[in-house]
DNA sequence: CGCAGTTTGTTTATGGGAGACACAAAGCCA
DNA sequence: TGGCTTTGTGTCTCCCATAAACAAACTGCG
């Protein structure tokens, strides 16, 4: 059961590593786990144990189940169910929600959506805080961190908000001060981060969902309004030297296109969101529902029947093709994901998106773009418990004081 | 002198980071070796005092001169000018080069400039490692191996070049092989690494000249002909998952402009290349030097007296400008330099470029962005060597059988 | 049922590499 | 010349990981 004395006490070396990959779910059992550590089997079994008496993992040793293949069946790894949780928030252009993320970014609960919209970040981020802490207080849950994800780019190291345009917040909005000032002010003991929405979706589909196992990760995702992107490169987020890369909404699209905020014409900003396809497609937008909803719903209902609807999609397709296929000559990604309008229009006619990106990027004419769609719920508010988890995957014995 | 025997013998552990500090000029004395590994001063001496015996460092304990600081004066460390070497070869539109160079980027030999061209690539690499086969004859030097810079992309892992256009060579050409095999059958013993050319400049701008320093350095580049792009992130090269990124060649850059061969137009390959340059002033190309000379001399001699010169400059400048802060956009680099004819144009007009790129850009518009010039001569055979230089700096011990 | 074969977990002995520490060396400055 | 500062060197020790041997648990077969 347990080890040796001296071998429990000791330090931080393969620690985190061993915690990475059962927490992106790559390593299942103690034997997967000692091959991808790259390590001897004791190692790994001190390793994992040491893990378990953090309490951040379970070590079973009783399948019970056939193993369906000969010898002695290796213990399963499993994120600890009763385990410490992070805090998730988010904001976006239509109200804020919070969650507990656990590791293996499993959610643990959920606040319902709130449409609350105010022009003062301070007064939003205090009650999606507050939420948050309500939720740790009915769970009794042990808090590592708190994680915020925003529309906005969020400048490092200075952890603010550059162009929070669709929260009709000021720029520059000292956003991650202001969320540890509501995280102290609720009683939360514990460090607040924070990203981009976009970035911390691609953050949490790489490790989580439909990125798992890319080398270099591309994703893009209109939600509400405008266009975001994201770059993960082995395994971590690219931001950039200032917080600032993967800015794409305003990459050219049509140079004969609407015009933009940003003074251009064309942007895949304005393009490629759901405004742009309603428009295209004749339709006004309703008073219910998000446009992303509507726009969900246009395609599932009409996509087939309206020859309209059809060739509004098509042009939106055209154009963030090219947009994509920019990209893939600039980065060169392994995978790309796509999430919001973008994942709806992929599976509306993935063959000619996929086309498109080939027809355009010198790497499509060689080959094969894998192109698929984000797949996981509430990625952004994973993505931002990633950020208070990174800590900890760095190093478990430093971050957790137990 | 040397230390004890017990030290003398052991692993590999921080050599290589050690090697590539004194590599990149980052650790001129033991001392500060000490600090950048963020190790006691005893086991940077064991390191330092290993590399010595490797014939790759050498360290001066009588430094002579004043020190201008108190205290016992610190080791002074240096590369071995008597160390190896790694052959380095270039092929270009307009010929091909080679050459030998010792760690620190420092060129021990360099064969002239030769004029042939060929549409055979197994032809001209046959050349050029003959003339390079020839200098280390010459100079009796052990070769660590030997980098080839081409005007291509070159995909990973085939090692094949995509678009050899300015070469005639045909697409997709394995040149990896083709250099691997040329080395053997000139009885050079040593492993062949390709690269694209501005890959390779900018991998060699960062390690030793204007991209020092820096965590994300991007360089866009224009030489005989086309525009070429690279990206270094945190000190390794950002080639993409296939080799094919940072093909920047065919972002829109005029909407309206001149038709590419790719099909598009207004791309950055032909609105920025000496050639774009030329037509804009009114000038036909001259029949002696390189398009890239003639440009060079255009700027020098009457950039400052023909309007029609000034305003062509500042055409092409306007759309590199755009191009990239496109970018800048996407890369968020801490870091641009630029190369060929870029730089001249840099030089030409610093202050148009750098605002457009900062309005162009996000980041642009919240800070400056740091904007340079290529300072290394023949960086692309320099950077050859560093992909030649790449396994021994990352373990000294096992890529060095001495 | 028992045994060979296979894979995995556990224990013990061993060793390499880096840190802590004390001391020596080599320059400044008064 | 003697204090002060900084750097190089030797010794001891500790920590982490490995190797090797053994034990455990399952499959499949006769």
């Amino acid at each position: 059961m347990t080890h040796t004395r001296t071998r429990l006490e000791r330090g931080r070396n393969a620690l985190g590593p061993a915690l990475e990959l059962v927490h992106t779910g790559r390593a299942p059992t103690r034997a997967v786990l000692t091959t991808a550590l790259g390590v001897t089997r004791a190692t790994a079994g001190a390793v994992a144990s040491e893990l378990q008496t953090l309490g951040l993992i379970t070590v079973d040793s009783r399948p019970g189940g056939a193993t369906g293949s000969h010898g002695r069946p290796s213990h399963r790894l499993a994120i600890d169910p009763g385990g410490p949780v992070a805090l998730a928030a988010q904001v976006h252009a239509d109200g804020f929600r919070a969650a507990l993320v656990g590791l293996g970014g499993h959610l643990h609960a959920t606040t319902p959506a709130c449409t609350t919209v105010a022009a003062d970040p301070k007064e939003i981020l205090g009650q999606v805080v507050a939420a948050g802490a309500d939720l740790l207080r009915e769970t009794g849950r042990h808090c590592v961190g708190a994680g915020l994800a925003v529309p906005s780019a969020v400048a490092e190291p200075e952890g603010t908000a550059l162009n929070p345009l669709h929260l009709a917040w000021p720029a520059g909005a000292p956003v991650r001060d202001l969320f540890n000032d509501c995280l102290a002010e609720a009683g939360v003991d514990a460090p607040g981060y924070c990203g981009n929405d976009v970035n911390l979706a691609a953050l949490a589909e790489h490790r989580h969902g439909a990125g798992q196992g890319a080398a270099h990760l591309l994703c893009v995702a209109t939600g509400h309004r405008g266009v975001g992107g994201a770059l993960v490169l082995d395994g971590r987020l690219h931001s950039g030297s200032a917080g600032l890369a993967l800015e794409v909404g305003h990459l050219t699209v049509d140079p004969a296109g609407r015009p933009c905020h940003c003074g251009s014409r064309g942007c895949l900003d304005v393009e490629t969101d759901p405004l742009a396809l309603l428009e295209a497609a004749g339709r006004t937008p309703g008073p219910e529902g998000s446009l992303l909803d509507q726009t969900r719903e246009l395609l599932r209902t009409e996509y087939a029947t309206d020859p309209a609807v059809r060739g509004a999609a098509h042009a939106v397709i055209d154009r963030l093709g090219l947009g994509l296929a920019g990209l893939v000559n600039i980065l060169n990604p392994d995978r790309i994901i796509l999430g919001g309008l973008h994942r709806w229009l992929l599976e509306a006619d993935p063959d000619r998106l996929r086309g498109l990106i080939e027809a355009g990027s010198l790497w499509g004419r060689s080959g094969t773009v894998p192109l698929a769609a984000c797949t996981l719920d509430y990625n952004s508010l994973v993505g931002a418990a990633e950020l208070a988890w990174q800590p900890v995957l760095d190093d478990p014995l430093a971050a957790l004081p137990a």
